[in-house]
Formats: structure tokens, sequence, C-alpha cells
DNA sequence: TAAAGCATGTAAGAGGTTACATGATTGG
DNA sequence: CCAATCATGTAACCTCTTACATGCTTTA
């Protein structure tokens, strides 16, 4: 996961250490720790999917190697199991652009499905849990019906994603 | 963390592991697994802070003691600390109504204090990345905006709480 | 020249999951 | 009586964080 978003990274440019940290940051759901990051690149380093090419200074720049290309291909193109974590599916998100348009489309469209599922059995609960008159948490229906209102809205989202590549589509 | 949650949950009834895996997971936000709930049942026995109450057949009720009253009280009083994760605030908010009034809406503003400074530093990267005018990734655009979207949605959904503990107080 | 920030790294451990093993109970 | 679901439990392991250790580089 965390080598997948390194090498996805390390797609565009070379980078160290420190600025991947940052650069995975940036994209705002993940402050991964250098404790996870410096053994990641070491763990890439010997699997043959990345090498040092010495930054200046003490820095350590890595770029990806053909190894590395035909990896993060395949975890690219791997479909999405069910059990995908919301921050895997950020990850290829964050990297959906190097796929060709159908698979992108696939992709949005798994995740829809997913979300679409989880509503549902979300919603049942929450019918269930509001004719359960007494003794139900009012904290415990918020962060229910929140949670609701976030899922419905990351669905649309989505569709908006997906409308916009159908729109593309017929100009390309 | 788990424990925390299990605790929670003990404190309206006795449950044996099957039935917490279910509350658990109809919070919403935590299918957790038996390999993870057992072992925390063990745990939290050894510790005395819940003891086994036999139940129908094979079913191993669990109800929690004084000493496991006193301990989930510590957790919920306990100020989150700067690294709570979004797991360990939904817990927590799922049983704020055990926190007195005043308590409540420090936590509920702690919360809100943590997502402003979020995303403020979201939106500066944003404007950069905006700025960056090539190469920058739409989907990683995309995942950026929708983020700070949901984050805002978050925030005002905050403050409807406050509002609520407010204008509950005025009555109370 | 000291402080602040940049940069790399390791060890220990927290906190989970998956896969497996086992058996009771219920419904068609 | 067979399948599905309920129910408990263990072992292996995965992924990441925290805390620590080290030293370079820039700037006031």
């Amino acid at each position: 996961m965390l080598d997948f978003a390194v090498l996805g990274l390390l797609m565009e440019r070379a980078r160290h250490g420190y600025e991947l940290k940052r650069a995975l940051g940036e994209l705002g759901f993940w402050k991964v720790s250098f404790g996870s990051l410096y053994p990641a690149l070491r763990r890439l380093e010997k699997r043959g999917a990345i090498s040092a090419v010495s930054g200046t200074g003490r820095r350590k720049a890595y770029q990806i190697t053909d190894e590395g290309l035909k990896i993060f291909d395949t975890l690219l193109k791997a479909d999405p199991d069910a059990s995908e974590t919301e921050r895997a599916f950020q990850i290829r998100l964050a990297f959906l652009g190097h796929l060709p348009r159908e698979r992108r489309v696939q992709v949005l469209e798994g995740r829809r499905t997913k979300l679409s599922t989880n509503l549902k059995s979300a919603r049942e609960i929450l019918i269930d849990a509001r004719s359960n008159t007494e003794n139900q948490d009012r904290y415990r229906l918020a962060l229910m019906e929140h949670a609701m209102a976030t899922t419905e809205s990351d669905i649309a989202w989505l569709d908006g994603l997906v409308a916009a590549e159908r729109g593309v589509a017929s100009q390309n």
C-alpha cells in the first residue's frame, strides 16, 4: 500500500524520502511516518523496484526502475478487492490518471457499488435503531446519520467523476 | 481503543462476543474481527474490567465490573490527544452521552479546532497545487477538493451538535 | 556558534486482520 | 439431515506508529 503510493509518486520524478513524506502528506489523507517510509524504500530497493540516484548532500533520491514500473502497473490494474481500505482506495484514485479511461470508470463504479451497499445496510440499521424507541443514544444516532450523509455525498462525487469521464469520452 | 468501545457497549447491558461484534459494526465505521475481539475480552477479564456471566448455550456473556466502570470513565474523560484517530474520535462520540454537558462541548470543540487546522493547511496546499499549472493530476486535485468539502461538512455538523448542546443547556 | 529545520535510520510494540480450527443451534 | 448461521477461539503475520539515535545544513 505504502509501496504502491511511493511508486506512484516516483513515476513523475525522482524524490528522496523526506520529500516523499511531504508529498504523501499533501495528498491530505495520510501523514505517513518515517519509521514506515524508510523501511519501505529499502524494501523496494531490495526488490529492484527503485534505485538510488544520490541527491545533494545527505539526501538519497530514488528513481523508479523498469521492474518498478511493472509492479506499479500490476498494482494499479488489479481489481481492488472487496476489503480495500478507505486509504487504499484514495491512493488508487490519486494515480487513477495512469489507467485507460474504461478502466478508470470501472474502478469508480466498483467503489460506487460498494458505497451503495454500505448505505443501504446503514439505512436499515438506522430505521431499526429509531424504531427501538427507548434507550437509543442521541449521539449514536447523530453519528449514524452523519455517516450516511457523508456516504451519500461521496456517491454523488463519484457520479460526478464518472460523468466527467464520459463527457471527455465523446471528445476523445 | 477496542477495549474502550467494548466497555462502552457493556455499560448498557451484558453482551456476548458475537453480539458485541454486531453492535460495533452497526455503529457504522468499524467491522471489528473476531481475532481482535475475543483476545480483547480475555484481556479485559484478566484486568478485572469485565466478568463472564454465562449466557444461553455456548454463549459467554460479559458484564462490566466496578473496576471496568472506573477504567471506562478514565478513558472517556481523558482529553483526546492530538494524534487521536478518526476511529478513536468516533468511538468517543458514540459514548459522549455519558459525559457531563460542559465536557461534551469541550470534546466537540477540540475536534472542531483540529479539523479547522487541517482545513486551513489543505486550502493552502490546494492553492499551491493549482498555481503549479503544469502537471497537476486532475484526480489528485479532485481528491483534495472533495476532502476539503467533506471536512467543511464535518465542521458544520460539529457546530450543529454544539448548538444543540447549548440549546438544551438553557432548558436544563 | 547555536538553534531550527532537514534528512536518514532502527527497535519496539501497538493494534489490528486473515486464515484456520472447532463445534452448537436453527431452519428448510 | 443438511446447510447456514451462530459462536468461540488461536496463530501467524501485516502495517504502521512512537520513540530514539544520529548527523548535516542553513540562518540569525
